[in-house]
DNA sequence: GAGTTTGAAACT
DNA sequence: CAGTTTCAAACTC
């Protein structure tokens, strides 16, 4: 105890060790990241989120060095320009042990020993063992609360760390300070150490790489699979801890077991009781912040963290982190899961700085009155949608009485003109203006010949006839709904050129429903153009400025005069693009994102963009 | 801190 | 590949 008192002094400096990454090992610990953490264990570990990612990333390099001599030269940890503090030994444990692996290929099963990796040399690894203060204890003590305390350190008696027992040694570090006996793990003993090396290799080429592998998703079928979705590559075989003691490797790696493991009685699974009350019990912070962690990621990311039930989470382990909840044990070979490991590490660190408190980016954009103003317009829409609803279904009852009684002596066809209405509702641009007089669905009777003013595209909905682009794309990319709407109420479609009344009664609706979609989605898109406005000039604005300007009624946007100094021409790309001349020119992620949907949007059902022009609809002929 | 339990790694 | 042994971490007292 007393020892880790005095180790308590390299407690200050985890920080600085995080980011110690010498040389080209900067370069590798910013890209090839772990790819599936084992949180757990890099919480656990002294310096929480950088010593396993770091070892993870020797283990796990990118394929960025291109040839044996790039690489070892450029995994040999250069000198550091920086003035030189005196490191701790904690700091030189940090010193990879296995340079030659970072930049490895994927090893086969034939191990090749010619391979540039077994040339081992010796990382800069500065006496691992020079400044060593007095012997520590064992490794990974941990307070009550789990806050990590002391790195791992090794009590090897019989395998001179030179085998996999030894965590140092499978951990690709030189042991240092730790408590064994007979070590070779160290710079003294390379030769032996490469050695031990290359046999270990021989006998798993994989021995050094991660042995928690994620998946990027979670099966699409497990519904209640909210806990970790990562993986043991090789899985454990615990019998008698229940895979709920650190015995297991799946459990110290806080994720659940999978078909890989052949342990029995496990208890390490989603909906497992005793999971839980280990949970529940523990009240383990670490825990709380892997998931912080990871679904902060995720959610930056923006990959697999939305398939993660957050109500889910939210209710195992939800009081710490309300809105944040995933797991999502990273792992494999996919950059974008290094990239989740490498956030992990930061996000983690910054949940905890920041006592995670979060702040959307949209913070200070939108507006109280804005949710406000949303709501009211779900509200209006719902109202009057219904009212277009109840109106078109009372004059199609009439038409089609009249139709009845008109017998099938011509050929009638129904529409909505739409095209009127869409091109009148352009100009208005605001739903509410949008207001739909009673012309608006009437029944108008095509053309025979074809050329009803039913839009620019001129084509119909009728069976076996395209449909408009515009009205396509109404139906937001869901025509199956759509055409069971517009297909058969009665479960017969008519076929052939003109329509039967059961034909139109389908389409009817489906111009009808397409009318409502068109009116709700037009809405939404005001609303959002003129919040992306808003919060384009705010970002484009001093920060008083915008804010002034935020807090009036008036938005920036909607002048069009607001004009920055910052514009990027890669901006300009992306939003100028020929089409839009957006007085804005840097947008926040989000505004950038709802830019891109909105404008996909007004795409798709060629209706103005925010700035009162046209876009023009994406069409068949387009593509 | 010593002893026990446990399961991965190593070996046969 | 399965069974056994070795080993060191995890755990208990």
């Amino acid at each position: 105890m007393e020892q880790d008192e005095k180790n308590s002094d390299f407690q200050p400096k985890k920080l600085a060790r995080q980011l110690d990454f010498t040389g080209a090992y900067r370069g590798l610990a910013n890209v090839a990241l772990p790819e599936c953490q084992d949180a757990q264990k890099q919480l656990e570990s002294e310096s929480q989120t950088q010593s396993h990612s770091q070892l993870e990333s020797r283990r796990h390099p990118e394929p960025q060095i291109k040839s044996p001599e790039h690489s070892q030269l450029q995994l040999q940890p250069q000198p550091q320009p920086q003035p030189q503090q005196p490191r701790s030994p904690l700091q030189l444990q940090q010193q990879p042990l296995l340079p030659q692996l970072q930049g490895r290929p994927q090893l086969g099963p034939m191990v090749n020993r010619s391979h540039p990796m077994y040339k081992l040399s010796p990382p800069t690894l500065q006496a691992a063992k020079q400044e060593s203060p007095t012997s520590r204890p064992r490794a990974n003590i941990e307070a009550k609360d789990g806050t990590p305390k002391k790195k791992k350190q090794c009590n090897c008696k019989s395998s001179q760390c030179l085998k996999l027992y030894c965590e140092c040694f499978s951990a690709g570090i030189y042991c240092d300070n730790c408590n064994c006996i007979s070590c070779q793990n160290n710079v003294e003993n390379e030769a032996a150490r490469q050695e031990a090396v290359v046999a270990t290799l021989e006998r798993n080429p994989f021995a050094f790489r991660p042995k928690i592998a994620c998946s990027p998703r979670r099966s699409r079928g497990s519904m209640d699979d909210s806990a970790v979705v990562g993986k043991h590559s090789k899985g454990c075989h615990c019998k008698k801890s229940g895979c709920l003691k650190k015995y297991c490797e799946c459990f110290q790696a806080s994720i659940l077991c999978s078909e890989n493991c052949k342990c029995v009685s496990c208890k390490n699974f989603e909906g497992s009781e005793e999971r839980s009350a280990l949970f529940h019990e523990d009240h383990n912070t670490t825990i709380y912040i892997q998931q912080a962690a990871n679904a902060a990621i995720s959610g930056a990311i923006g990959s697999s963290g939305y398939g993660i039930p957050l109500a889910s989470k939210k209710r195992k382990y939800g009081k710490l982190f309300s809105g944040i909840a995933a797991k999502d044990q990273s792992i494999h070979t996919s950059p974008q899961c290094q990239q989740e490991n490498n956030l992990k590490a930061s996000v983690a660190s910054s949940l905890l700085s920041s006592k995670f408190k979060y702040r959307s980016s949209l913070a200070g954009i939108l507006q109280l009155q804005d949710i406000k103003d949303l709501c009211s317009l779900f509200v209006v829409l719902s109202d009057k949608a219904t009212k277009t609803l109840a109106e078109a279904t009372i004059q199609w009852t009439e038409k089609s009485d009249k139709l009845d009684r008109q017998k099938e002596g011509e050929n009638v066809e129904i529409s909505i003109d739409l095209s009127t209405q869409e091109s009148r509702d352009g100009k208005k641009g605001h739903i509410s203006q949008n207001a739909i007089s009673d012309d608006r669905l009437s029944w108008n009777q095509v053309d025979r010949d074809g050329t009803s003013d039913s839009g620019s595209d001129g084509t119909n909905i009728d069976d076996g006839r395209p449909m408009s682009p515009r009205t396509l794309a109404l139906m937001c990319d869901e025509p199956d709904t759509i055409f069971m709407a517009a297909g058969s109420p009665d479960g017969v479609a008519g076929h052939g050129q003109n329509t039967s009344q059961k034909s139109s009664n389908g389409h009817v609706f489906t111009r009808l429903y397409a009318e409502q979609e068109r009116l709700v989605l037009t809405g939404i898109r005001d609303f959002l153009n003129r919040l992306i406005t808003c919060g384009s000039i705010q970002e484009t604005m001093p920060l008083p400025l915008a804010k002034n300007d935020m807090g009036s009624q008036q938005r920036p946007a909607e002048n069009g005069k607001v004009k920055s100094g910052s514009e990027t021409a890669s901006h300009k790309e992306v939003y100028d693009n020929g089409i839009i001349k957006s007085p804005v020119t840097q947008l926040s992620p989000e505004a950038i994102a709802v830019t891109c949907c909105n404008k996909d949007l007004s795409l798709k059902v060629g209706l103005p963009d925010g700035n009162g022009e046209k876009i023009e609809p994406i069409t068949d002929r387009e593509s």
